[in-house]
RNA sequence: GUGAUUGUAGCUCAGUUGGUUAGAGCGUCGGAUUGUGGUUCCGAAGGUCGCGGGUUCGAGCCCCGUCUUUCACCCCA
């Protein structure tokens, strides 16, 4: 038999996993500089849990997970033939997630009580999409979360527009953009040409503006079911360009009927507001009136981030949700924002455009290449001691010969070898090589350590 | 879920209108070299041609099914 892999699923080397640490480690630096907490969840939920959270497009993508022991057998015949559909939530009742948001806001109600809001956690672990795997999309795949909840305060969306800004800088993507908009000016759009309640549907096709133009996205908001007067007082909407500034203007002007996008539009200017305060160098903000984004649970800001010069989808998105937790049964009203970065596409893109650091997949610094026992005696003394000095070092475990161990140092790219044999014994200056550079010198085992740090 | 596409050695790929024993490069292992690698030379190992069925005297090649890869749509990180 053949192994292989789950449709969608990698394995990650060595080689890889130092590139990935990297990324993990610089975005949970960012997370923990702005005070956020970490936190784990199961990788099963409860399918009551996940269902009704994303969409009827995002339930489809659900990984639902057969019940355990003989799943089929309590199943009646009379319901067994009314249909697979009526079956399926008898045999399966729980599911992988889909994010890290719904478990989040699940943990939230369970232990309100223990919690001082508002709290912020990070979480960085993977979820599951049932996908059809294709460029830049798994269906296992990483996703780093920070949110806030239990605050109105669009603080936290100055704060999320900072950390998206580090954590984009300290890896090295500086060419991105971070989409912003709302969901209230799209809910008021939908009120203003007279079609109220389907911000859902207009957000999906116009979502696509840039991709397929407007004419293709008229005819689509046509086969939504959008009346001709919707369509025609939809117009202004395609107008919408300039600076932010300019476009908010426009928006206020248009839009001056509904009260839901002027809150929406005041909701953006205070972010904005409050980021040019905290005196952000440079902000890469821009907002796009277009941007929607599918997850059905967000009622306020929408953020979404895209490295330009590759053709990936976006690196990351987020937005404020104002009624997952009464999803769950809470009478109290709690707000949440959050962002979410995929890691996968990150690495997509830094490989992409070269962006890792050289050193990203550096494991150890130093290979001890003793020539026979009594150089070995020398051997684990200094390797001891590298180690303590926080020195990644290590030694061939079997006495071989000199090559095989040179060409072990070469395959695991170790950039030095301390050659020990008779002559290093006797004087007890030790041969160390470079092994880019094949420069080789000697010096005690002492000097050792401080050269390899240096 | 819709439409394409891919599968031959560990990796990247050749393989003619269907014809006898399926090849190359790289990598791996061994040697040239018992104290020096990444260069060179010599040698070796490594294959159910994704899987199942069919057509044929004969299938890596043609047909059907299936799985897988990649891509677009839908949607999304």
């Amino acid at each position: 038999m053949k192994p292989s892999l789950v449709k969608g699923t990698r394995d990650f080397g060595p080689e890889q996993m130092s590139k990935r640490l990297f990324i993990f480690d610089t975005i949970r630096a960012t997370f923990k500089r702005f005070g956020f907490l970490p936190l784990e969840t199961p990788a099963m939920e409860n399918l009551s849990t996940l269902t009704g959270k994303y969409g009827d497009e995002g339930d489809q993508l659900l990984f639902k997970i057969l019940n355990s022991g003989d799943f089929a057998a309590s199943i009646a015949p009379e319901v067994l033939a009314t249909g697979s559909k009526a079956v399926l939530p008898k045999i399966a009742e729980k599911g992988l997630r889909y994010d890290l948001t719904v478990p989040f806001a699940r943990y939230v109600v369970m232990n309100r009580h223990a919690l001082a809001l508002p709290f912020k956690r990070y979480q960085m672990q993977p979820v599951w999409r049932a996908d059809r795997p294709q460029k830049g999309r798994y269906r296992e795949f990483y996703q780093c979360d920070a949110d806030v909840v239990g605050t109105d305060s669009l603080l936290c969306e100055a704060e999320i527009v900072l950390m998206v800004h580090e954590v984009m800088r300290n890896l090295g993507i500086q060419n991105f953009a971070l989409k912003v908009n709302n969901r209230k000016i799209l809910t008021g759009i939908a009120e203003a040409i007279g079609a109220p309640g389907m911000e859902g549907a207009l957000a999906v096709a116009i979502d696509k503006l840039d991709k397929i133009g407007q004419e293709k996205v008229l005819d689509e908001l046509r086969d939504r079911g959008f009346a001709e007067s919707a369509i025609t007082a939809l117009l202004p909407m395609f107008t919408m360009q300039g600076t932010t500034e300019e476009v908010l203007n426009k928006l206020k002007s248009w839009l001056t009927q509904s009260e839901t996008a002027q809150k929406g539009i005041a909701e953006l200017e205070e972010t904005l507001r409050l980021v040019a305060q905290y005196g952000l160098e440079n902000p890469q903000i821009e907002l796009d009136v277009t941007l929607a984004r599918g997850l059905s649970y967000y009622t306020g800001a929408i953020f979404e981030v895209k490295a330009l010069g590759v053709s990936i989808g976006s690196i990351s998105g987020g937005g404020r949700y104002d009624n997952l937790t009464s999803a769950f049964g809470t009478s109290e009203r709690l707000s949440g924002v959050g962002i979410s970065f995929g890691v996968d596409r990150i690495y997509d893109v830094m490989e992409e455009l070269s962006l890792f650091p050289a050193d990203a997949g550096q494991g150890t610094t130093v290979l001890l290449v003793p020539f026979d026992a009594e150089g070995r005696s020398v051997a684990l003394p200094l390797l001891n001691a590298l180690r303590r000095a926080g020195v990644s070092a290590e030694m061939y475990p079997d006495l071989a010969k000199v090559k095989k161990m040179l060409d072990y140092a070469n395959a695991k790219r170790i950039p030095y070898v301390v050659l020990i044999g008779s002559e290093e014994v006797q004087t007890g200056q030790l041969a160390v090589k470079n092994m880019l550079t094949g420069e080789q010198q000697k010096m005690t085992a002492e000097a050792v350590i401080s050269f390899v740090q240096g």
